[in-house]
RNA sequence: GCGCCCGUAGCUCAGUGGAUAGAGCGUCCGCCUCCGGAGCGGAAGGUCGCGUGUUCGAAUCACGCCGGGCGCGCCA
């Protein structure tokens, strides 16, 4: 976690409020709690009789503090009162030791202000002067086909941990990389290629419509081998795939194909002198670094000496270089371009493969926790609660275009993102259609475009007026103002959470939380027109705020945050 | 056999040590003189797969079972 001094945001102040005063009551007892690894727990509480926060940090401290709990909460209640003074309305002692917090509007109101000062970076940046260098690997479809659903959720999920790692400050690249060496592209060509001569296409080869489609978009198809015909399909479906991931909101900095990683560059020479391609530099590394032989004719890592189940072939007896080989120079490559953490956002199917990843990631000499490999569960597609198929030979799938033609992008993301990555989800196309108009996310962009119309209606001018006066009196807050201004509040924490621990799925929960406490507030709550000019303001403000904040949750989930429906 | 993930309300899922376990959808009952009703309020609905342990406190951590998914190649 962050220290509570990187940022000035109003909960990170109150929790150092609390540290010092657990610093003081309990003084070496509480090190560990106030400036160990996690920061102390400051949240709110699950019913609003028990305060506007709690901690249980007396519970956590009473032990080595020699102080019964509740004695102990007491002392801290008494040391926040007289810190926060006016801010601080009482404290109580709860349950086995909670500490309940009951703070006044004036905090409130200058959290608010806090959160406006802050614009629409509030929530951002949270990593301070800790900001890495951040690749995330993710899509990285083999070009031997249509997206499909299963991609979808990679091409989510990949895109907004880019935007939520971004947004918290660190400085992130997105890349594709492309299996266009391997043994599949000639399959490929060799299954056009039949097709081209009226022929049944081999059995292990590819079936479905879309080999037609590429067919009748290669011209001179007959006149090719299968090696060509494997890369001029590529070429087709390469853009075929890059078209649907742009509808469905996702690019990329960086396209890699495999291909390029064993041609020779002028950059890399070996011990002989001539230039070295990446996979070769790469295997001269292993082999520097002693962590290669040769048995049975192949060439191998002794990926065993770091953790993996078994050594692996690099090179096979053939004299070909093994998928493995240029996965090991890939990552190689990315260490070398200045990524200091590369996140690599992969399929449920290739959790199998993160062991000899990492041991070959340490071979080459990186740090085992630079290199996180993301492990996506499957989306189960159902039809009318029958399992519906996905294999690519046979065509049977369901495509991303399919899917967004079906439900929209904003309704397709926002289920694909508002569950975690590593459970298996269920997607019922039948349903899909009908739930897409009773989604939550049209719930959360109602709620920004209401607030985008209220605040045309009260005019900019008064708009602006609004934003320099919040910091005043006014009269008493309403429960549901406090509401959303200790959501509002809230998101810098999200934000941090979410990012360390990969889970957009957060934000969308988030996002949903913010707009059913607006939307509580709006109907509490008269904002233009209201009865005082004061109270007017700060609705006003609190209606700015939670636009921001709700327009940057859905840009971090990559859902558009429309100004009207 | 080994490895990874999962098991929470009718369904889909949140909740990685705290208080009476939540949301959306579905079901039932109410609510439109009013800034956008794509809304709001209420109700019903749960042995958090099972067991043991750690802890002041376990859906959450450990161990063991049961059930489901996905992997375990000189394929990619």
């Amino acid at each position: 976690m962050r220290d509570p001094d990187d940022r000035h945001t109003p909960l990170d102040a109150l929790r150092a409020s609390l540290a010092a005063v657990v610093e003081e009551m309990a003084g070496g007892a509480g090190a560990g709690v106030t400036s160990g690894r996690r920061s102390l727990v400051l949240e709110r509480p699950p019913k609003p009789e028990l305060g506007d926060y709690a901690s249980n940090v007396a519970l956590a401290v009473a032990k080595a503090a020699g102080m019964p709990p509740r004695e102990l909460a007491a002392r801290l209640g008494e040391g926040m009162s007289g810190r926060l003074g006016e801010e601080l309305v009482r404290f109580e002692v709860a349950g086995p030791g909670f500490l309940n917090l009951f703070l006044a509007d004036a905090w409130h109101r200058r959290a608010l202000a806090e959160v406006l000062d802050a614009g629409e970076g509030f929530g951002g940046g949270g990593v301070g002067d800790r900001g890495e260098r951040v690749l995330v690997e993710f899509v990285s479809a083999n070009p031997t086909g249509p997206l499909h659903v299963g991609h979808a959720r990679n091409a989510a999920y990949g895109d907004s941990l880019a935007r939520l790692l971004a947004f918290h400050g660190h400085d992130v690249e997105r890349e594709f990389y492309v299996n266009d060496a391997g043994s599949q592209v000639r399959k490929l060509g060799e299954s056009i290629g039949a097709l081209a001569r009226g022929e049944q296409v081999p059995a292990d080869g590819y079936q479905g419509d879309y080999v037609q489609n590429l067919l009748a978009s290669l011209t001179n198809a007959a006149s090719m081998d299968a090696a060509e015909l494997g890369g001029a399909a590529v070429n087709v479906m390469m853009g075929q795939i890059m078209r649907s991931l742009q509808r469905f909101g996702v690019a990329f900095d960086h396209v890699v194909y495999e291909t390029t990683l064993h041609q020779p560059r002028e950059d890399l020479k070996g011990a002989g002198g001539g230039p070295l391609s990446a996979v070769e530099h790469a295997l001269e590394l292993l082999a520097q670094r002693g962590h290669t032989y040769e048995s049975e004719g192949a060439l191998w890592l002794r990926s065993t000496e770091m953790g993996d189940d078994k050594d692996r072939v690099l090179v096979r007896s053939t004299g070909e270089h093994t998928y493995f080989a240029s996965d090991i120079a890939y990552h190689q490559a990315k260490r070398e371009r200045g990524f200091e953490r590369q996140i690599d956002v992969w399929g449920a199917d290739h959790h199998g493969y993160m062991k000899r990843m990492r041991a070959a990631y340490v071979a080459l000499g990186g740090q085992a926790d630079e290199l996180e490999m993301v492990i996506m569960q499957l989306v189960h597609l159902l039809r009318g609660g029958q399992r519906a198929q996905m294999s690519k030979r046979s065509g049977e799938f369901v495509t991303v275009d399919d899917l967004v033609e079906e439900i929209g992008v904003d309704a397709a993301r926002w289920f694909l993102l508002s569950r975690s990555h590593e459970t298996t989800i269920d997607l019922d196309l039948d349903l899909a259609v009908r739930q897409s108009s009773e989604n939550p996310v049209f719930y959360v962009q109602y709620a920004h475009a209401r607030i985008v119309s209220m605040l045309e209606k009260a005019g900019a001018g008064r708009v602006e007026a609004a934003l320099a006066e919040i910091d005043g009196d006014g009269p008493d807050l309403h429960p549901a103002e406090r509401d959303v201004v200790k959501a509002l509040v809230a998101l810098p924490e999200e934000v941090g959470e979410a990012a360390q621990r990969r889970a957009p799925h957060r934000i969308a929960a988030y996002a949903l939380d913010l707009a059913q406490r607006f939307t509580a507030f709006y109907r509490d709550c008269r904002v233009v027109g209201a009865e005082d000019r004061q109270a007017e303001s700060l609705r006003i403000a609190l209606c700015v705020a939670s636009r921001n904040a709700l327009a940057r949750s859905l840009w971090m989930l990559g859902v558009g945050a429309p100004e009207q429906m």
